[in-house]
DNA sequence: CTCCAGGTGAGTC
DNA sequence: GACTCACATGGA
């Protein structure tokens, strides 16, 4: 067991950060801890005193997935002042926007569109056990590149829960495997340029863009901007809603620098709320 | 049973 | 650019 500490403190919510919609796989253990594979790499981790312990896996990859080097202090300064935005911060203090693999990351959020999170995990969990590779101690088998999913068939891909969405991600990954657009040279570009470049794959938006720009390409000021954070932003503007470009510039400027970050943190905070009312009424 | 979900793309103005 | 609609599926 392993103990990841520095000079400064690192404060990580391990929950908050698995648990808000950014990843999809990781399974919470009866000892607290959390089983999870980043690609094909089996870890699990558990929580002391805010930091990060690391049970199994190789320190590097883990500091490098769960984003220990982001500058929270200096993220938490930038957060707006508003009541709903420091409300959020207290509640999922900790909460870090992961480095996700690139590929992994653009296939589940292919497959999320006019999803509920609950079915974007079984969907991603299907098409492990369906086409991925079994690794040693996991759960669940490791997300299957795009070369492997290029070779299989909608007809698999249905069988997943995946819908309308089986013939995007198939296109999407072979457009991958013919090798026109690398997932890994694209880092080089502006994140306006790379945005464009996500939404000419077939099943990418503008949403799911943003989605892969801030989970997969540490571009922590991208906006997703879904059915959450649109009501959020609407209430913000007192009511007021918007064409989609104005709610974007409108998020841009009102959540900062790390609007990305700010944004995650909004979305996990309404989520969770929704949850709540129900074991209140019980309690007397 | 009805409602809704981390949207996208095609058609139209 | 903005608006309207169809698009599959399963959990609440």
């Amino acid at each position: 067991m392993i103990l990841v500490s520095e000079k400064n403190a690192i404060p990580i919510s391990v929950e908050a950060t698995l648990k808000s919609g950014q990843v999809f796989h990781w399974d919470p253990l009866p000892d607290d801890s959390w089983v999870g594979l980043i690609g094909d790499h089996l870890a699990r981790v558990s929580e002391k005193n805010q930091r990060l312990v690391i049970e199994q896996g190789t320190p590097e990859i883990l500091h490098r997935y769960f984003a220990l080097d982001h500058p929270l202090a200096q993220i938490y300064a930038a957060f707006p002042k508003d009541v709903l935005s420091q409300e959020s911060l207290a509640l999922c203090n900790g909460l870090r926007i992961l480095r996700q693999p690139r590929w992994e990351c653009l296939a589940t959020f292919i497959t999320s569109s006019m999803k509920q999170v609950a079915h974007i995990r079984s969907m991603s969990i299907a098409i492990r056990n369906h086409l991925g590779t079994p690794v040693e101690g996991s759960p669940h088998p490791a997300y299957p590149s795009f070369e492997r999913l290029a070779c299989s068939n909608e007809k698999t891909l249905l069988d997943c829960g995946l819908g309308y969405r089986a013939a995007n991600l198939l296109q999407t990954a072979r457009i991958l495997a013919e090798g026109t657009i690398n997932l890994e040279t694209l880092d080089k570009l502006s994140t306006s340029e790379l945005r464009t470049a996500l939404m000419t794959l077939p099943g990418v938006g503008v949403k799911i863009a943003n989605c892969v720009l801030l989970f997969a390409y540490e571009r922590l000021d991208a906006v997703p901007i879904d059915v959450w954070v649109h009501r959020i932003l609407i209430a913000m503007r007192k009511g007021r809603d918007g064409t989609p470009t104005q709610l974007a510039n409108y998020a841009r400027r009102r959540l900062g620098p790390y609007a990305g970050y700010v944004q995650q943190y909004l979305f996990h905070r309404a989520r969770t709320e929704k949850k709540k009312p129900r074991d209140s009424a019980k309690a007397n």
